[in-house]
DNA sequence: TATGAAATTAAGAAGAG
DNA sequence: CTCTTCTTAATTTCATA
């Protein structure tokens, strides 16, 4: 699929703030109400947007500390990774898993309400998890951005 | 603000989904609309929903790969990390940048279409900020979880 | 531009404590 | 009796063809 400039400014404004109306999009981008429209249904039906989400602030979820946790395996087999990744996708606080190059073999990104909690969790559940060779958190100490809007 | 378990149950279908119609998730809530509808002004004015948005599938747009790269600066003086931080933010591949505890000072996620294109980020942009001491850069082989979601 | 659907608002009714 | 939630309906706004 291609995009051009009025797509690219579309999706800009879209991944910023889904709640407008149709007719504010097209105020923005010069253009009518039913070819904005037009474009939105095509960059839906393309796949290109996926789903339309709430963001929540995590303070007021009392989630507000965030954790970076590098996990090593001790062995690299299969089933091994396989089980390592069941089991972590069931974690309700692990936001981001990436299996990764380099020294470690995951990085997570994991909120919790604070350094207790997050003993919590590394205690009865991360370590829990099997093959796990070695972890090593980093504690975010801010959060310098952090957005769902990706540039095209 | 407290939440009771209606409210916990409503956050985590407006994460999920935020193009339902309120009598759906009345109709999921056994509620009646009205009472959902004014459950959801009450998320939006208390700032526990900051915002509604589109996400995309980086896929489709020609950013489907991920890099985690670790910065260290030359020195941790107040001016350096300011300058960097303030850099860094410019860079639209980054979307997202935490400072971290630990052996590294930052932490980034940055999204780019292929290997090149990464190489090209790091030659011309990440790395043309002043007081940067090192860089490790780790690349995504999978992503296995990546959601704006947070569970309460 | 025209139609229908949905959001929004307001008022009164019903039920719980 | 008061507080909360439900019901209903009127109005406005918006998506959609």
């Amino acid at each position: 699929m291609m995009f051009d400039e009025i797509d690219i400014k579309l999706l800009g404004m879209l991944q910023n703030n889904a709640k407008l109306t149709t007719k504010e999009y097209a105020n923005n981008l010069s253009l009518s109400v039913t070819d904005v429209y037009e474009r939105i249904k095509r960059l839906e039906k393309t796949g290109v947007i996926t789903k339309y989400v709430a963001l929540v602030d995590k303070k007021k979820i009392n989630k507000s500390h965030v954790v970076i946790c590098h996990v090593k395996l001790a062995q690299h087999n299969k089933e091994f990774l396989m089980q390592f990744e069941r089991e972590v996708l069931k974690l309700k606080e692990v936001v981001d898993c990436y299996h990764i190059s380099g020294d470690y073999d995951y990085i997570l990104k994991i909120y919790v309400s604070d350094m207790e909690a997050y003993r919590e969790f590394m205690v009865t559940k991360l370590t829990t998890i099997q093959h796990i060779g070695s972890t090593q958190s980093a504690f975010v100490i801010k959060e310098l951005k952090n957005t769902t809007a990706v540039a095209i």
